[in-house]
DNA sequence: ATCTTTTTTTATCATTTGATAATTTTTTCT
DNA sequence: AGAAAAAATTATCAAATGATAAAAAAAGAT
């Protein structure tokens, strides 16, 4: 999925500003298993995934939630950092060699104050992955563990393929060990 | 609150802006129990609370969710509508008799596509939900109801006179007999 | 003030999930 | 291929929460 495809999926932006917009994204190659967002640290860059998956979580005490995965299209970012410049809450860790479109926040904002286009698109970013994580939100809340975890591989099929069930375990809220019991109990 | 000190919160916006944005809001009074969002409709319009305080939930099947409870400063919004134009999943219902800023949608939209000091401060309240709505969903997949429970008063200390064990227990994920045994257990 | 309705508490039992540990299966590395 | 490491399953017991019902307390209506 290449860059234009991933911005115009957010909301159409005239040429001339996706030229610009687009001159700011540089393409990196990052591997398996890399740190890319920790959160202790304010991060300086956006990255829209071309290829690959990532995992973002957050941990607290000694446990950790998994808050979501990004596929191919999704983006890689820490919230606080991108909007408050502050440190995050969110580690994200790559789960496959990665190729990524990245942008500096700084580049970001500058167009955001100068070309109501962009200002336009980054509202509609905003907007769509707050439509996400309500949604993300409210499944969380309904229903019992094995109905999320039936709802997750309908929606995401190919996951299960990709992400360790402790991962996925961590995305429902449960314990690994719980998400194979339930597991077994299904088929 | 007054919708000045409203949207700066959110966003400074430069003066002449400002009274273009203002002038497209209208003052509401409306009843206690009134249920100003319905989630088979598209909400032509956004309000905010002037005073009082709101509940935002969501049905499926018989059972039902707290999304979040909205006080003096906060947004009543269906952001289906808002973001999509399309029916949402949330119903609104307001706890007291509220005092609200109302505005069309149509109208906030016309200013973003015109407005770059609009469209910037649009982008700045999608982008301060979404944090909030981060930070919940991290707060409610972390520790168990008792601690999420003390958390909430802590946070919101004067939820608790305004609104009932029931509805906050549904906030918390859980019935309102728990509610009332963890309460039973702290003190 | 009294009655009615709603909210909250308390109690009991069932179900779900967690914690821990042991075992099996799968993946990775050389 | 074989060894080592990681992931997944299974089993047992403990803890948390749900479902239901009954009683007590609080709030609202006339």
């Amino acid at each position: 999925m290449n860059i234009d495809q991933i911005l115009d999926k957010t909301h159409p932006i005239n040429s001339s500003s996706k030229i610009k917009l687009c001159e700011c994204f540089e393409e990196v190659i990052l591997p398996k298993n890399k740190l890319i967002i920790r959160s202790d640290k304010v991060e300086k860059n956006i990255y829209f995934i071309k290829k690959g998956i990532a995992r973002t979580f957050s941990n607290f005490d000694d446990s950790e939630v998994t808050i979501a995965f990004g596929e191919e299209g999704d983006t890689i970012i820490s919230l606080k950092s991108y909007i408050l410049n502050q440190k995050g809450y969110e580690n994200i860790e790559l789960l496959e060699e990665c190729e990524l479109y990245k942008i500096s926040a700084t580049k970001l904002h500058y167009l955001f104050s100068t070309d109501i286009d962009i200002a336009n698109w980054g509202r509609k970013f905003a907007e769509q992955e707050l439509i996400k994580a309500e949604q993300r939100f409210i499944s969380n809340q309904l229903g019992t563990a094995t109905e999320r975890y039936l709802e997750l591989i309908k929606k995401h099929p190919t996951l299960l393929q990709r992400v360790s069930l402790g991962l996925i375990a961590s995305y429902l809220g449960i314990t690994q060990v719980s998400l194979s019991r339930i597991r077994a109990n299904i088929t």
